[in-house]
DNA sequence: ATGATTTGACCTCT
DNA sequence: AGAGGTCAAATCAT
């Protein structure tokens, strides 16, 4: 991970997310004022992204997991050699056995109101299978899967775990890629379809769930531009008002789809913890995240909810959302992190 | 009656 | 052998 390949290319995007920087700080600035420019920004926005995906995929990176790093996941993924690609190879089986799953995880913290046993509702219905004590931690483990797994075959699951320094915030890590088809959310996304082509229904919910008032922040990067690994890539913005039925984030980056994140959300805006709601109450909530995309598509998923967020027609939010480190695959990162300031 | 949760046992991995 | 993940019967909720 030392040498970067393909630099050129590397500079190519740097450039072209410099841009899109740029219009989004605009944006931001223009928040408060015309819907029109906002809109025209977007635009550019959108496109300058579009670009910057269709360099990633000509080859300038090519992606392979790094290490699981920060997230502090220490799942069988991460040692897992890493065949990024195929994330249908092992669905659940019936067996008891502890396969190593799917490589793609996504780890999240979320607070939850009023000590609810669960955090947020990110836009699916899962059920729990299992709990466990977990050794050096004093709140068990609660495993849960999708409730559509025997009607759909959807193999997604996810394990909730309070943390020990605040028993208000859960940790959440997903496995699998959801390949149900959730109602509610796919209103939505019909909805939202219009800016951008819904690729991942998953992504959607957890982005939903973020969607409210973003601001995006960013910390700590102070790498060379051209070393994607550190490349930082942050995007701010106290969007006001975003009405949660605008879901900026109708767009795709799933957790399962790809890569480990952590998002806090605060208490306020935590619902309750079931699906089929969209209604969440949006409070100021502030991802920091760590991400490793499997896959370029993921990433596209995930610069396409970017850009649905600073393109929300947003009328009086508050989001706080906050990426601070994005990591591409081995060769290609992204640390979100002083992107606005 | 149906579906979700609880919980102890079982299985696999390290 | 211990820890973590899943199963499945029992129990609870709607």
């Amino acid at each position: 991970m030392d040498s970067m390949e393909g630099n050129g290319g590397s500079r190519l995007v740097v450039t072209e997310l410099s841009h899109i920087k740029e219009l989004v700080k605009q944006l931001e600035v223009q928040l408060g004022g015309s819907p029109e420019l906002c809109k025209h920004l977007v635009s550019q926005i959108f496109s300058l992204t579009e670009r910057s995906i269709g360099m990633i995929k000509s080859g300038s990176f090519d992606g392979r997991k790094r290490a699981a790093g920060d997230a502090g996941l220490d799942s069988p993924l991460s040692t897992t050699p890493s065949p990024l690609s195929d994330v249908s190879d092992v669905p659940f089986k019936t067996n008891k056995k502890r396969k190593t799953m799917e490589k793609r995880q996504y780890q999240i913290t979320v607070s939850s109101t009023g000590g609810a046993e669960t955090p947020v509702d990110d836009g699916h219905s899962w059920r729990k299978y299992g709990q466990k004590e977990i050794l050096g931690t004093k709140h068990p483990r609660g495993y849960y899967r999708c409730t559509h797994r025997n009607s759909q075959g959807c193999v997604a699951t996810k394990q909730v775990q309070r943390t020990d320094e605040d028993p208000t915030l859960f940790n959440v890590i997903y496995h699998g890629t959801h390949t149900c088809v959730q109602k509610a959310v796919a209103g939505q996304a019909a909805a939202a379809g219009k800016n951008q082509p819904l690729q991942n229904p998953d992504a959607h919910c957890l982005l939903q769930s973020m969607s409210s008032s973003l601001t995006v922040k960013t910390e700590g990067l102070a790498t060379e531009p051209q070393d994607w690994s550190t490349m930082p890539f942050c995007l701010s913005s106290p969007v006001t008002g975003l009405a949660p039925e605008h879901n900026p984030f109708s767009t795709p980056s799933t957790p399962e789809n790809c890569f480990a994140r952590r998002v806090s959300l605060s208490p306020s805006l935590v619902s309750p913890a079931t699906s089929d709601s969209n209604h969440l109450s949006m409070a100021p909530f502030h991802v920091a995240g760590n991400a490793e995309w499997c896959a370029q598509s993921e990433l596209q998923e995930v610069v396409s909810a970017l850009v649905a967020v600073t393109s929300t027609p947003v009328p009086a939010m508050e989001t706080d959302f906050s990426v601070d480190g994005f990591e591409f695959d081995p060769d290609f990162t992204i640390d979100v992190s002083s992107f606005f300031e």
